[in-house]
RNA sequence: GUGCCUGUAGCUCAAGGGUAGAGCGCCUCACUGUGGAUGAGGAGGCUGCGGGUUCGAAACCCGUCAGGCACCCCA
């Protein structure tokens, strides 16, 4: 084939691809503005060393598209924001007044193996509140997590959102017996624990370590769905998030741990309730992050949620929007060559009024204007065909109901104005 | 980056060494001023790409690219 084709994992996104993506990004912004949150983004390039501080090295080392510029610098396609984000509130860390409540919405990149619900190149929802260091924080922050699924049509039958801490979890492993030196593995080690057999993962166990004794232990402390309740963070949590009403979501979940290396505090991921899917969203607490970047100390909380899971989750729970992808108010057709000219004046007339207006651009017959309007889902069809000019009038055609009337060309814009109003409203 | 599976019409899939098919979609007509329904007809393929085996390859072999599954990691 000589054809080039599409970089592997990247996606073409078609005119009813796109009106997905703008049907979620305007879900995001909505859920996002009702808790005040402000819309920001950062660069798409940057410097590898951004990421090479925290992040997990693998993000960077392995999964980042790197090139060096024409300076022989090392800039990275950004996989994710938070590290652009504690940057950005560094640099103004003494002027921004706080809590800083931010939102973005915009394209990341990472180098992986391309399969379901994963890509190279994809679109990611970020929220964070920084400033303020209380679990109550992190309830909001699960709280816009829940009012956004509810608002998209995913109820809590189909999404639990599953909650841990780092600090009670820190304490199991502590309790048990686990030098610190040995955490990170362990963490890894129980973040792996569902995607592993059983037997698969007590021979990864004792790989990493762990004596018969404290693998019991471990196997009981994550079995353990109450422990929660010895975490004064974890209890103000839940208790916050039931004020918010986000409560049925949410889920203590020990063997939630989350990859990324800067959580301090809660970690959390909303994942669909079959387990069939990756998870839909993932965040955390991340206290220590600012002032690695070079600012001042600043805790911060927020989750990212990308393009790809959710759409499959929606579409796998039958909650994709119907969505028009033309967004034509009415299409005018005119099938004689004499009526072309009045029709583009017509359409001429009806833009300057603040219609969307499409024009049939042939002589073709009226049948086959009208399967085209009905095909790309445009509510009204004006006739301009002879007989109307002759009586300078328009017939107006509704799609839906089929219903038409004939009206004199002056009053046209009015009255296609409150039909177009009309139509707007169920769909709305 | 590793292992396994799969690439046939726009989509979903048949044909498993001997002329490449179906359903849906698309186009045309019935209906040259009225869409969706119905019927009839039509277009559309170097079987992902490159090489090999064979008289003959969509099929068998090798490579490559892409997708899927698992690992890794994560949105």
């Amino acid at each position: 084939m000589t054809a080039i084709t599409s970089v592997k994992g990247t996606r073409d996104f078609y005119p009813e691809d796109m009106a997905f993506q703008r049907w979620l990004y305007a879900s995001i912004r909505a859920v996002s503005e009702q808790f005040g949150y402000q819309e920001y983004d950062g660069p798409f390039l940057e410097r590898v060393d951004l990421y090479a501080a925290r992040s997990g090295d693998e993000l960077v080392r392995e999964q980042s598209f790197v090139f060096p510029d024409r300076s022989g610098e090392l800039i990275a396609l950004r996989p994710e924001l938070t590290p652009s984000l504690a940057r950005m509130i560094a640099a103004r860390s003494r002027v921004l007044p706080r809590p800083i409540r931010w939102w973005s919405f915009g394209p990341f990149w990472r180098y992986e193996q391309p399969q379901r619900g994963r890509s190279r190149e994809f679109f990611q929802w970020n929220i964070d509140l920084l400033g303020v260091n209380s679990p109550e924080a992190d309830a909001e922050m699960a709280a816009i997590a829940a009012a956004f699924l509810g608002r998209v049509g995913l109820g809590p039958d189909a999404v639990r959102i599953l909650i841990n801490d780092r600090r009670l979890a820190e304490l199991q492993l502590q309790s048990i017996g686990i030098p610190t030196a040995q955490q990170s593995a362990v963490f890894r080690l129980i973040d792996r624990r569902d995607r592993l057999g059983p037997d698969a993962w007590e021979a990864e166990a004792r790989r990493t370590g762990l004596e018969g004794r404290q693998l019991e232990q471990l196997q009981a402390a994550l079995a353990d769905r109450e422990a929660w309740r010895t975490s004064d963070e974890l209890r103000r949590f839940f208790r916050a998030a039931e004020a918010l009403g986000a409560a049925q979501y949410l889920e203590y979940d020990p063997t939630v741990i989350r990859g990324l290396d800067y959580y301090t505090g809660t970690v959390w991921e909303a994942r669909d309730a079959a387990g069939e899917y990756r998870a839909i969203l993932g965040g955390g607490r991340y206290d220590d992050l600012i002032s690695a970047v070079g600012g001042d100390p600043i805790p911060g909380t927020g989750f990212a949620m990308g393009d790809v899971v959710i759409r499959l989750v929606l579409e796998k729970y039958d909650a994709l929007p119907k969505l028009r992808t033309n967004p034509a108010d009415l299409m005018i057709a005119s099938f004689e060559v004499e009526s072309l000219e009045p029709a583009l004046q017509l359409a001429a007339r009806f833009r300057s009024a603040g219609l969307r207006v499409e024009w049939y651009p042939q002589a073709d017959r009226l049948p086959k204007q009208l399967k085209f309007a009905d095909r790309q889902g445009i509510p009204l069809v004006a006739i301009l065909g002879p007989e109307e000019i002759g009586s300078k009038q328009v017939t107006l055609k509704n799609m839906q109901t089929g219903n038409q009337e004939s009206v004199a060309i002056e009053l046209a814009i009015a009255r296609v104005k409150e039909l177009a109003a009309a139509q707007a409203r169920p769909s709305a």
